[in-house]
Parts: C-alpha cells; sequence; structure tokens
DNA sequence: CCCATGCTATGTCAAATGACAGGGTTTGTT
DNA sequence: AACAAACCCTGTCATTTGACATAGCATGGG
C-alpha cells in the first residue's frame, strides 16, 4: 500500500494533513506513470496546477469527509484506496463503491450543499485539493475538463450500475467474485497490483457491509470460494488464481479497457 | 399516463417514431410547466433548440436502447417514465432506476462506445433527440449546459447510490417502501402525481426486478404493506397514505428540493 | 509473561427469501 | 360462449442468509 511517510506537514488538522503549495509540484505528478491512466495535455495540466491549492493527507481510518457536512475541498487521489460509505440512522452500513488513484471525489458535494455518503481512507492516502466555491470557472473555462469530469460520473454511474446487478441479482458468492474482480482490475489499472494480487487491508466486516451479507455468512462465503479456488481473498490481499474463470462464475463482462482522464 | 396521441409521424421505426423538426417547437416545451425543473435561461434555449435533431416517439414496453449496441441519439424525457435495466447472460434481469420526465438519456452512451444497460418505456413516451456525434459541441460552447450536465450525472450517481443502499441493507419491505416514495416523490417533482397518487403501471414482476427478490416474496410483502396502510401499490398506480411515516419505515433522508436542470 | 484488541472461524438455531405448482381474475378476441 | 394472455394470489417446501454465542489466533503494549 501506498506508504508516503516523508509528510512535509504543515497544518495540523484533527485528522488529515493539509500541505499547502503552488502547484508547481503537478509538474511531477504521481498519476503520470499510471497504466491505466490517460494523461491531460500540457496547457491543460498548468491550468489544473494553477486551480489546485494543495495536498492532503490521510491516514488508514480516518474520514476524509463525513455525511451530512459541506465539504470545504475537492479531491483528486494521487495515491492510496478510500472507500465511500452511507450510514442508516440505525446504524447500519453500505459501503457503495471504491476510490483509487485518478478518481475525483466531490463531483456531489461540489453541486450541492450536504453530501449523503462519508469518504474514509482505506490505507494512507494523498490527495490533491481543489477548493469548492472555484468550481464553475472549471466548467467555464476548461472544456475539456469539464468533458472529463463528466467522462468520469459517467464511469462512476456504470461502476454503481454493476453495483447494482450485484446486489440485485447475485448470489452471496457471486458477489464477491464480482466484487474481488472489481478492485484487482482497478488495482492492476492503477499500478497497485502489478502482478495481478492486490495488497489491499480488507476486514470481513468491511467486505460483509459492500455486499449486503451478514458478517458470519461472508465469512463462509470466503472460505467456500478459497476452497473452489475462484478467490483467495486474506486479510491484507486478494488474489484471484484464473480471472477468467472468475470472470464466468460470477457472470461478469469483460473488462472495458478504456483510458481514464483525471483532473 | 402521458397519452401523447396527435403523431406528426412521418419516418416509421421498427420501433419508436421519428419526427424531423427544426426545434422551433422548443419554445414551447413540455417541460417548461413543470414544477420541479429550472428553466434554462433563454439564449441557452435557443441553443439547445438548434442543437436538437428531432422528436422521438415510443410506446409502453418499447425499446429505446439496447444493451450492447451503439445508440445514434441522445436524448431528453419529454414525457412519460422509462426504465434502465440490465441482462445477464442467463436471463436474470436487474432494473437499475428510472428516467422521468426532464432527465438526459445518454451520459454512458455518448462518451463511450457501446452502452452497458436498455432502456425501456414504461408508458408512450416522448424524447427529444440529439445528435450523438456533436456531444463535445455542447462542452465546448456552451459551460453553463456542460455543468448542467454534470450536476445531472452526479444527481444519478446520488440516486443509484440510494438504490445501492436499499439492495444491501434494507429488508424487503423497507426496499418497496423506499422505492415506492421514491417513484412517488419524481412523479410530484415531474407533474405526473400532482395529488400524490402516481399513476404509473408496474408489474409486481417489475418490481421483484428492482428490488432483487423473487416474485413471490414480491406479492407478499406488498400485500404486508397495504395491511399496513404504508403503501398501496397496485398495477396501475402507487399510493401512500402517510408520506412521513413511509419515508421513516424505510429509514429514508428527507427530500432534497433542489429544482433540477434539463438540456 | 499477561492482557487487551481486532480479526477470523464454527456450531446451532431461526428468520427471510426463493422454487415450484396451481388456482383466480380481468381483459380482449374470435 | 369459448379461449387465450397477462397478471395477481396462495400453499408447501427447500435454500439461503442472519442472529447469537463462543472459540481460536495473531499482534502489540506494558
Amino acid at each position: 500500500m501506498a506508504r508516503d511517510d516523508e509528510l512535509i506537514g504543515s497544518d495540523r488538522n484533527e485528522q488529515g494533513q493539509f500541505v499547502r503549495n503552488g502547484g508547481q509540484r503537478c509538474m511531477e505528478c504521481p498519476l503520470e506513470r499510471l497504466p491505466g491512466l490517460h494523461q491531460p495535455l500540457s496547457d491543460v495540466r498548468r491550468w489544473i496546477a494553477a486551480f489546485r491549492e494543495g495536498e492532503m493527507r490521510f491516514g488508514r481510518g480516518e474520514q476524509v469527509w463525513a455525511q451530512g457536512t459541506r465539504p470545504p475541498y475537492l479531491y483528486t487521489v494521487l495515491s492510496g484506496v478510500l472507500m465511500r460509505t452511507r450510514l442508516l440512522e440505525d446504524g447500519r452500513r453500505q459501503i457503495v463503491n471504491f476510490m483509487f488513484p485518478g478518481d475525483f471525489i466531490g463531483l456531489q458535494g461540489a453541486l450541492d450543499g450536504e453530501i449523503s455518503h462519508s469518504v474514509e481512507a482505506m490505507t494512507n492516502v494523498a490527495l490533491c485539493a481543489f477548493a469548492r466555491g472555484r468550481f464553475f470557472e472549471l466548467a467555464a473555462q476548461q472544456p475539456q475538463l469539464s468533458f472529463d469530469l463528466t467522462w468520469l460520473a459517467a464511469h462512476e454511474e456504470a461502476a454503481l450500475e454493476e453495483h447494482i446487478v450485484s446486489l440485485g441479482q447475485r448470489n452471496a458468492r457471486e458477489r464477491m467474485v464480482a466484487l474481488a474482480v472489481f478492485l484487482v482490475q482497478r488495482g492492476i489499472d492503477t499500478g497497485l497490483a502489478p502482478d495481478g494480487v492486490l495488497q489491499l487491508t480488507v476486514t470481513q466486516s468491511q467486505i460483509a457491509d459492500m455486499l449486503g451479507l451478514s458478517l458470519v455468512h461472508t465469512n463462509r462465503s470466503l472460505q467456500a470460494l478459497r476452497r473452489l479456488a475462484l478467490v483467495d481473498w486474506t486479510l491484507t490481499s486478494i488474489r484471484i488464481p484464473n480471472m477468467a474463470e472468475a470472470r464466468r462464475f460470477a457472470r461478469l463482462d469483460s473488462p472495458s479497457p478504456a483510458p481514464r482522464p483525471y483532473i
């Protein structure tokens, strides 16, 4: 997992560390090297560099956003993995989706007041921070970026759609395989799983909250999948011995190889 | 349900009727009167009028888009209700979401090649058709529209998020109530349920496919809700006697009253 | 070393949900 | 009247999933 230790910390927050900086570091953006991303043109990049406010860091388990609040910043994920969760009043929790490097956090926050979900870091993460108030400038001045943003929104929508299909139509084991395939694929695309094994700490309780299953049933299903040699999912890693077979088992379509833009 | 009979039909399709026209009818757009929509400025509207290609009509049950194809047009819903569905190879079907007047159909289609879902008319519908190929012009020339599009995408995302919470955390009855509240609320916002009762033909089999339940269990749960006087959902209408109580039962947040933009 | 903590595993029973089969009702057609 | 189609309802039984209780197993701190 992204281990970003050399913190240039300045402003201490109750959660997260803010690193104000003019943006010249954009020219050595960590997203440049990632296989699954397509790079912005250099003048667009200059504009992004001027737009950004600084960098933010959070440790595993820290909340980046809290449901029902009004976020001051929007972010692009520079490194690490986060999850988007929703809480019901009675304590039930649903994990809605995941964010990998290159993903944009905050469309909802940009346009509405309060956000309907929380965002929590699953690993140590580094985020590129933009001011929420200046969001409209982006659409007005940079049609390409606005287009990219719409692209990201549409693809996020497609991912949620897939998740809905899982929850609605697939049984416990199929759901797990579908989720594992999704995560590993995103890991490969963003350079977090170069060898096809995603090193990511996910507890069974988190898996349960993603898939809408009880903890116990999650445990049993994981064991079954391990026995079937379909998915080997431990606390710290996800391994899929045979990707094609896993896809077939969960009745997943073949992956779409389109490179993602980022901001 | 929208009964648009005075067809000025010209081009007969195997499904749907296309009405080519320059767009002067935009100035008497049926979306103008709807309570939940916020109207575009008049110069933006003129631009939309020039952008649009014509009008398309479909009857209940007809497919507007088929999963896996490459749609030539993008649409804004002028009247009627549609649903977005996904099919698994083995025949299982998941209904992903619904489209009401003012909704934009096609972000995914605009940006990718093939679309991952089908779109089917639940009533007779009229759609405003835009050419897919000219989509980028919109972002480049009309920042306000591009912004609105992003707004719609973000809110579609929020709706799917809510749906995921339902499927993942709520039991059968709660899911039904949540769905009923969602549909009736959208009906009220778009003028389809002025008296709080949504006149919309939905079969129990469709409800089952939205909620990820079996047909039989759907039937029983519907009856239970009728007995509890929470939701009275018949083949042709949805009535919620006490909205506040229904919301409490399904543990739904209060509705966000933000008016939607449209294109 | 002990202890606390957080996570995974297992057993037993109960509740929710699904599968199958069949009957009833409405509506439209001949 | 007869028929068919599409939908809704009900009974019975099987399967999946959840609830609760408990045990095991690492890891880290004193």
